[in-house]
DNA sequence: ATTATATTGTGAAATACGGAACAACAAATG
DNA sequence: CATTTGTTGTTCCGTATTTCACAATATAAT
């Protein structure tokens, strides 16, 4: 039987080792499946299912050894230090991301910025390029991961020469919505459709989380009943 | 009656009216649902089911009548015009995410900015006041939507503000997880994580550099190749 | 008018995924 | 040592969601 890895399972990991990461520092030693599942807000039983899953043992009665567990994710996921990304479009968003901490925090590092406009002045610390400079700055740095703050005109243009440059992958803050190719993985965030999500949320009334129920136009709807038991 | 709308279908309702929008600026009148489908990066046939579901009909042959979608998509989700939203913290991000031109597009108002440090020169044209006066300020302008970008320590307090204060719909930039109520709607972006995640699925991909072995009891073959996918 | 063709609409099958329940068992207790 | 307790490991189950496959049918072509 194969167990496939899925996306969100990834997530979860990635998000297990940041909580065990924290509480070692804390100086624990040992930490429960409800403690993790409460941590990143899933179920206790997923936890444990997801550690399951990868042989990743407990004990039954003490919990799960959190530098074990956090050796093991290390294995897993691969120990993303001192990786560097590249920010393709220095405008605001950009900017701002450049020096964000968290990348620090994470072994993450900037290594450049790219631009049209070089000449703006940024107060950051990276070297900003123009875009001409990219191709060559990501094959001599073996880049691999990009993110991508262009302006929603460029998008397009600049996926492609990202792709070109040999980049596996790109987060994608542009409103336009770029697939993933066999070699190239994107991720894409789309501000403007959280928002928007989040007030039709919002507006239907209280706005339950995960278990949301709309009614339709009635005119159109020949919506059978169903009674809904919220969680 | 009532539909259960999940999450993932109303941000696809979304991303098809911003399609539909742009499609209909360029002039077009009908629209195909692998049009769509590629647009937003899904199947046609799920684009189909989606309409078939909220009981919007297209024709057997001439796809489907953008004008039209595109008002019963209004109808449903709401027309999400000159909606007021609040950002608390306006450090870089924050301060980025004030200028952003997404809003504006998207029909959002940033109405104010929340920092401890009023002082910064920030160059933004909204107001940005002190952490005190937001509940004030929520109440009085109506604010349901409040975008999160204050540094992690200070994540958990603010979240109780803004709850407080009445806020129902929270897109969270902080790395700590939160998670919604009843009352409130909470969407988080973690993006060290989601870069996390793209070094993951790089590595994974191939060609990994260094220590990169997958040494995990590979007797079942736990990695099973997923399809790269957008989200 | 007839035939051809493209596209929708949808029931059924496939998948994925999380939750609940509970047996197994290590540790604690006395 | 026996008993209790608490937590893991795992199986089963229900359900939500996507894809498949194809019938239905509107439009176009001749």
């Amino acid at each position: 039987m194969k167990k496939r890895l899925n996306k969100e399972l990834v997530i979860r990991l990635i998000k297990y080792r940041r909580i065990l990461n924290q509480l070692k520092s804390l100086g624990f030693e040992r930490v429960f499946s409800n403690n993790l599942g409460d941590a990143i807000g899933v179920a206790p039983a997923l936890v444990r299912k997801d550690f399951s899953l990868l042989f990743l043992g407990g004990n039954k009665r003490g919990g799960y050894n959190i530098d074990y567990l956090s050796e093991k994710l290390d294995a897993i996921l691969g120990k993303a230090q001192n990786q560097k990304i590249i920010i393709m479009g220095m405008g605001k968003i950009g900017t701002a991301l450049a020096q964000y901490k968290g990348f620090v925090q994470g072994g993450f590092e900037v290594a450049a910025g790219f631009d049209i406009d070089v000449s703006l002045p940024r107060e950051v610390s990276i070297p900003v390029l123009p875009p001409e400079k990219m191709q060559d700055f990501v094959r001599e740095n073996n880049i691999r991961v990009a993110v991508l703050t262009v302006p929603e005109d460029s998008a397009a243009l600049c996926v492609k020469m990202l792709k070109e440059a040999g980049i596996q992958g790109i987060l994608n803050f542009t409103p336009v919505e770029i697939k993933s190719t066999p070699t190239c993985f994107v991720h894409n965030i789309n501000i403007a459709v959280e928002i928007e999500n989040l007030f039709f949320q919002v507006i239907k009334n209280g706005a339950p989380p995960e278990d949301w129920e709309t009614e339709l136009p009635d005119e159109e709807g020949i919506w059978e009943e169903e009674e809904a038991e919220n969680s």
